[in-house]
DNA sequence: GATTCTGAAA
DNA sequence: TTCCCTTCAGAATC
């Protein structure tokens, strides 16, 4: 076929994946645009591939992305005419959120729906009975049996029918407070900033029905605390706050205080430690999921009934363990706020999260805060490392599980590492590994200490001081970074090596560099790949949700050949800054 | 009574 | 698929 228009980026095809032209001038505002409703399953060089799901177009249209909207994308951008079933398909995956209603009716609940086809469907689906009751005369609609909420929602996405729920909320417990922003001649000025406001705004959705249940997505340094409050701040309420580690705890409760006229005594631990349940009451994952044993039940469910909370707020929504959504779906009737920088789950459980949290609200691009100095300005680069000679052996004749971790302590990485500190004399500089043995190697050769699981809390701590006050340069970590969220920020990250494939790691480790610098607002993110290697598979995916928030990986492979270095890469920071990484 | 260690779970 | 880290509860130790 002749292309139409040829100087267009985009392939639109019957399967539903589209191809974009990278060195095209118009790429990054189709990549954006594409963002909103597809999600990209490759970023080599030249083309990314992206997909159009049901789930990629349910989320699409729950934030405000019309059919119109995406049609006229595909249409515009294309260099031959889109394929009719690609029409079709987003037609009908791009309106059937709506077309499905959960309602009040009387003090029943009920799906309600214009479509009678749809209405035998549901009708007669095995995996709806004994959630069901009697239909509506007119065979518009079908009431809930009780207390079947949230698993009606769970098992008709499941079936590829999205439901938008309407049938509105319990209100809690009032809770009156205000934020230290309308506090005349308070401490400290704090405001929130336009985007946190609008998708606050957006949450609570004027009180409506449509409001209060939804994820909000922002990068990590976006202040996702700070809007959690402002949507406390327009509900007034009791609050569960559920979180990943203690840390984040206590980093939400310092926020409060700081931020709100909520008072110590109001604000409730429940941890391992403290078990308090206050009008506010901060708690981990994990004490949730809490058992005995594998059998036995979850201790600390009792506290999502402990008190008449108006709001549950789920920071980190994509790592909200699978038992929990079985709480959530008996709490349906309360507000849910789902925060998160990604909505991809290593688990696929991404359905459970739109049916049971609620669809997406709003999505605030990691590439438009750089634009406004609200997160640094990230340049990439991914180093394709060599092997030995005798590494390479030792790889050619290994199983799968080995050569993974043969590539990831290729010892050509540690060459490369002292050429990469040599290019940032004066920056601090975090390398981050998940091997503890490739991690003790290093700091021997670099003279820096390595901080690990087994890190004792005193000396973390000593660590952090001496690298926030500049005293000491470089710091290597492990896992910890993952979790550590108060890790000091660095202006320099050295990735070498990083688990299988996760997209949500690599997107972690990048936030470590974007916090805003003040002077010179740029940072730099190094990942040492070994060359021909399982690693470098691992990599592309692992690169995939970076590249969607619009950041590009340079790749640099020129500089090696078997027996070493061929020259400097201690130009690779002006090299990076010079071709807009 | 407070701290440190241990094992299980995810 | 790995390896690693964290959290929780309960036991051991000061």
């Amino acid at each position: 076929m002749i292309a139409l228009r040829p100087e267009n980026p985009l392939i639109a095809q019957s399967d539903r994946t589209l191809l974009l032209e990278v060195a095209n001038p118009a790429f990054e505002q189709v990549r954006d645009e594409l963002a909103r409703f597809a999600e990209l399953v490759k970023s080599p060089e030249h083309i990314h591939t992206y997909r159009v799901t049901p789930l990629s177009l349910w989320n699409a249209s729950a934030s405000g992305v019309s059919c119109e909207d995406m049609l006229e994308t595909l249409d515009h951008w294309s260099k031959y005419p889109v394929p009719q079933n690609l029409i079709q398909e987003i037609q009908d995956h791009g309106t059937r959120y709506g077309k499905l209603k959960l309602v009040r009716k009387g003090d029943r609940l009920a799906l309600e729906m214009e479509d009678r086809g749809l209405f035998w469907e549901i009708e007669n689906q095995k995996s709806l009975q004994g959630l069901l009751a009697e239909p509506y005369p007119d065979q518009r609609g079908v009431y809930l049996l009780d207390g079947k909420r949230g698993e009606v929602k769970l098992q008709l996405i499941r079936l590829g029918h999205p439901v938008q729920d309407m049938a509105g909320y319990k209100d809690g417990d009032a809770l009156p407070f205000q934020l230290a922003e309308n506090l005349a001649g308070s401490g400290k000025p704090f405001r929130l900033r336009a985007y946190q406001k609008a998708a606050a705004d957006v949450f609570h959705a004027g009180g409506g029905p449509e409001g209060g249940a939804g994820v909000l997505v922002l990068p990590c340094g976006a202040g996702k605390t700070v809007i959690g409050i402002g949507c406390m701040q327009r509900l007034q309420t009791h609050t569960l706050v559920l979180t990943t580690n203690v840390t984040a705890v206590k980093q939400w409760k310092q926020e409060l205080l700081d931020k709100t006229t909520l008072t110590d005594d109001q604000i409730g631990l429940y941890t391992g430690d403290t078990k308090e349940i206050k009008p506010v009451t901060i708690a981990t994952y994990q004490i949730l999921t809490y058992r005995k044993s594998k059998e036995a039940p979850f201790e600390h469910f009792k506290l999502f009934a402990a008190a008449n909370w108006g709001l549950v707020i789920h920071d980190e929504v994509h790592m909200l363990p699978a038992p929990v959504f079985r709480a959530v779906a008996e709490l349906q009737a309360k507000r849910r706020l789902g925060l998160t920088a990604t909505l991809v789950r290593e688990d696929g459980k991404e359905e459970d999260v739109f049916s049971l949290i609620g669809p997406k609200r709003v999505d605030v691009p990691w590439k438009v805060l750089e634009k406004d100095g609200f997160i640094a300005t990230a340049h990439c680069l991914e180093i394709r490392v060599p092997l030995p000679t005798d590494e390479r052996m030792e790889y050619a004749v290994a199983n799968q599980r080995q050569r993974f971790r043969i590539a990831s302590e290729n010892s050509m990485k540690l060459m490369v590492v002292d050429e990469l500190l040599k290019g940032h004399p004066n920056d601090p500089v975090l390398v981050i590994g998940q091997y503890l043995e490739q991690l003790r190697i290093l700091g021997a050769r670099l003279n820096a200490p390595v901080l690990t699981g087994q890190t004792p809390e005193k000396e973390r701590e000593r660590l952090y001081a001496e690298f926030k006050s500049g005293q000491l340069k470089v710091l290597i970590v492990s896992k910890v970074a993952n979790f550590a969220i108060d890790l000091p920020d660095a202006s320099v990250a050295i990735q070498v090596s990083g688990t299988f494939g996760s997209r949500q790691e690599e997107a972690q480790r990048l936030g470590r560099i974007l916090r805003p610098k003040g002077d010179r607002n740029v940072s730099y993110f190094y990942s040492l790949i070994s060359r021909d290697t399982t690693e470098q598979e691992f990599a592309r995916n692992r690169q995939l949700f970076l590249t969607e928030q619009g950041y590009r990986y340079l790749i640099e492979s020129r500089y090696f050949q078997e027996s070493g270095l061929l020259s400097e890469p201690s130009v690779w920071p002006q090299l990076l800054e010079e071709t807009g990484g």
